[in-house]
DNA sequence: TATGAATGAGAATTCATTCAT
DNA sequence: TATGAATGAATTCTCATTCAT
């Protein structure tokens, strides 16, 4: 009983309208609750408006996933699942290291911008010291293929002479999520304290902007 | 009834003992109510261990916090208020502008080492989007003073030609906190899906020059 | 659809295999339902435990036995029936009264020690005030056939001088049912109680022989 | 926090009527929990209930108890603690061997008849293999104090020459209670198999003079 | 100032049972 | 006959908060 909804299934519906849809009732479930855990964390979520937002018994998600830890741990996966999905959609190798490395900071941008449950998802992760990806079977599908594939970049990079040498593709991967997953993570607070909105239109370029520059007015020889 | 230890006081105590007493019951309320906070988040932090963790009475806090959102409130006001107070004796001024920049960087970095509590209590005030910091009389105060001084440093840079010019210094701010902070932060789930742990003595040194290289290679004109 | 797996049947079935299945499965679900019965009693028992147990779907249970309360009622039944039909086998009466008498004792000794299921399920049967005897159709049936044997026994004694007279065969039966059952039954507040195991070999020799020479002390003429 | 109401207290309250009295409200849980859970069992008890028959808020219940198992287990300790103390009361060692014998079977049989939540206590205890009694500190006190007794009168009893030797006072105990016992827990079973109404006043005192001539005929010398 | 007792609303989870095929 | 999906009504237990002293 691990399906998730996207995944293929062994038996035919009757009928596509098929009220009764293990593998839609699980997404749709997965779905209502990554909502709800990415508005409240993983303390703040409700069992209850996760149904509610489902439109499913809630006696269902415990049938499908037992409890809310698994239901937190399989939205966590998934969610990961998606990006590196996405990630893999990029083909940075298509481009000169320099522009790939501005459409990596840039993808980074545009995802948590448009994916904030993401970023809530792994600080509920991360508050709970990622004890739901422990044993998970697909921890390993969850490791950014983009480490080798920037690790093939710059060496691209400081083969031509563009970048300067010895960099880990690890640091400077954690290094561009950072400067982004901070920026819009911590926005709210960020925003009070400086008194201004860092999410308008004009903000959002000038962070952009301001971060290719730092990537790569760190990795380019100078 | 906004007195939390440390501070001064408005009300005239019956006798100076009484009153420090109730001077350190805040105190110990608010240390124990951060660890908490730190440990759980808001959602996930129970009154009862609160009072537990201060060996005092439950209803004590009530008494001096009117309720969960008031004390996570004045702990989230406390631990702007001691950041503050660290960077103000930084003293980043007397330093050359790349040694001061360097100086920020390591501090930034060591002060989230030291105090996880910090990073947690920002995620989790930020999952609330922040609205315990609204209306506060203190946002002010939080607004950090290294705004200012970071402008001062840019400019003294770009003046005696070590540093390009037009960097915004709430930028800077941003990403020289967010490479420590999502590091930190996120380390968890880095550790797991990397495979490697990040908070080694020599992952966290190699981290640091990481950060360091980043911020300068950023700022030193080419 | 009051079949049981072993009785005789009403329904032609569609041809011996399928009735040979339905049958089975019958036999099987009272089985499961039996032993997870005497595990939990009635309240702790779980109908998802007993389908479980059965291998067999959950609705199956409900298709032949209605509700739960059917189904202990089957199972108690049938528990009744089967110490019945051990009774049955027994063939006091080749014996000698006394001979005879202590037969019984120990075939019920051995029956409860080899049947812990049987005490449990008419414990749970009391606890309910034996409502699910009520308007049982073979409650008859579970009179037991040994009353009457018990007086035959008893007159025989009495007639030969070896016992004495006006002993109630009912109250004579009572007494040896319960010296054996609670001793089995409560047998594990006794041990805790009395600090010793009261279940090893030697223990229950003894427990046997002691209520041999109880039951025969008091029906022999002195 | 483990008084249970009819222990003393330390402070004093400030009256007789106060609604806030820990002892108080922990006696009338106890009461409350161990008729529901004579009723119903362990299983089928229900916290709700025992709230409602205690008057008092079910949270109470958790704050006193912890949970339900807790619960019934301190509900099984004082039961036991009040047929000991009853037990003591008897001075038995005043009668003649045989007539304390008899007073000691009249009063297992009175006492199991009066308190017949004690017999569906001690049988959900069974159920669950006595696992309540596991680690109680009271349960050393919970030996009945009657085997010793026991042992002293069989021995007077054979020293006056009145008894036969070789008595287990264990066994003895064991069976005593078991003829009570068994006829009491499972007369509603037993009613309904032999069609006869054995809590009549007629039928209790047949079973009562069986009982004692059961025993005194099994310990008198013949 | 300080505290143990008490509570109502809710939260996760369970359970017998039914639906639809 | 057999089964996986679905559900409503509990049920245990929790939690922030208040009472009374």
């Amino acid at each position: 009983m691990v399906n998730y909804g996207t995944m293929t299934r062994n038996k035919a519906p009757a009928t596509e309208e098929r009220l009764r849809d293990a593998d839609r009732s699980q997404g749709t479930i997965l779905a209502a609750a990554r909502d709800e855990f990415a508005l409240h964390g993983l303390g703040g979520a409700r069992m209850d408006r996760i149904a509610e937002r489902a439109g499913l018994n809630k006696r269902l998600i415990y049938y499908y996933f037992d409890d809310k830890e698994q239901l937190f741990r399989a939205v966590l996966e998934q969610a990961y699942l998606h990006i590196r999905e996405e990630e893999r959609k990029l083909n940075l190798l298509n481009l000169s290291p320099a522009q790939a490395l501005r459409r990596l900071v840039e993808f980074t941008w545009t995802y948590y911008l448009e994916h904030p449950e993401f970023l809530t998802l792994l600080n509920s992760a991360n508050l709970h010291k990622a004890r739901h990806l422990e044993g998970s079977l697909r921890v390993r599908e969850m490791n950014s293929p983009l480490i080798a594939t920037l690790g093939e970049i710059l060496e691209r990079g400081r083969k031509d002479g563009s970048f300067r040498g010895g960099i880990d593709p690890v640091q400077l991967y954690v290094s561009i999520a950072g400067l982004s997953y901070f920026y819009l993570s911590n926005n709210h607070t960020l925003s009070a304290i400086f008194g201004r909105d860092l999410m308008t239109a004009k903000a959002r370029h000038e962070r952009l902007a301001h971060m290719c520059d730092v990537i790569l007015g760190y990795v380019l020889r100078s």
